[in-house]
DNA sequence: AAACAAACCTGTGCGC
DNA sequence: TGCGCACAGGTTTGTT
């Protein structure tokens, strides 16, 4: 579900209220979001931490701790992060709880209906051992920049479908399927296009793109499709979906030329949205 | 190397 | 109203 603004968007909720509260108690309900170590490594490793910080890189949420470690936060498909005062009523799949020194007490609930997601706490001294994937992870567009020239020297170097690119967290953090089919929509481009075979304009349309959607998707806060999974910590929903042009808009009339309409075809499993007509 | 299918789970929305 | 199927913001693994 979440993708780059969306993680953003949680993080930015964190740094606001989590950042710098003693975890004072810890629960974990259901074992499965935290089958990466143990329930018990997960108490063990937050019980008593302090949160200082709050980071992301790609989809993943990073807070290190007073104790050396760090909490790492995958939300996946259904995963979200809550903050609320103890004692409230949780909702179902509640599977991690975090209690929160301070006045008002609060809690960290971590909500994950599909169970995807997961919660790990690691030494960031072995993060090639116990997180791999941080270290194979490619550049975020967001959190490290990403200029034209480096954009034009990954599609350049490969022979991919564009799309299979962009959504490649090797290569680029942070892009799923959303913000992957618009970044290809505002730029003229299919998702079928071959990655060596765009011309520098379409190098230039593309790149733009991806950082013009990024951008605005994190200032609206992300995107909050029908069935309301996505809200921030607050509970509160992005509004970036009203600024959608393709996704979620098979068979509607493009928004863009308002001659053709939105196509939806299915690629390795991901439902792919465009328009015909602007997109070659 | 690249592309696809399946796997991991639960919930929802749709057609009948 | 109920049933069964398709599908969902992600990532990994195995197979062509």
């Amino acid at each position: 579900m979440p993708e780059l603004p969306e993680v953003e968007t949680v993080r930015r909720g964190l740094a606001a209220q989590v950042v710098g509260r003693r975890i004072t108690k810890v629960e974990v309900g259901r074992e499965r979001s935290v089958r990466r170590t143990s329930r018990q490594a997960l108490i063990d490793g937050l019980t008593g931490a302090t949160i200082l910080s709050a980071g992301r890189r790609g989809k993943y949420l990073l807070c290190p701790l007073d104790t050396g470690d760090e909490l790492m936060v995958h939300l996946r498909m259904s995963g979200r992060l809550l903050v609320a005062d103890a004692g409230a009523a949780r909702p179902p799949h509640t599977h991690v709880v975090l209690h929160l020194a301070g006045e008002p007490a609060q809690e960290l609930w971590f909500v994950d209906p599909r169970t995807f997601g997961e919660v790990v706490v690691f030494d960031p001294d072995h993060v090639a051992v116990e997180v791999p994937e941080l270290a194979k992870m490619g550049v975020d567009p967001i959190a490290d920049g990403l200029t034209r020239a480096q954009f034009a020297a990954i599609v350049r170097r490969r022979h991919r479908q564009v799309k299979a690119l962009l959504l490649d967290q090797h290569v680029i953090a942070g892009i799923g399927n959303i913000y992957c089919d618009e970044s290809l929509h505002r730029a003229h481009i299919r998702w079928d296009r071959a990655s060596d075979s765009l011309t520098p304009r379409e190098i230039t349309r593309l790149h733009a793109a991806i950082m013009g959607v990024l951008t605005e998707a994190v200032e609206a806060g992300g995107s909050t499709l029908a069935d309301t999974q996505y809200v921030d910590i607050e509970g509160q929903g992005g509004w970036f979906q009203v600024h959608h042009r393709v996704y979620d808009r098979a068979g509607q009339r493009c928004i863009t030329c308002g001659k053709a309409d939105i196509v939806r075809v299915t690629v390795a499993g991901r439902g792919t949205h465009f328009c015909p007509r602007c997109q070659r």
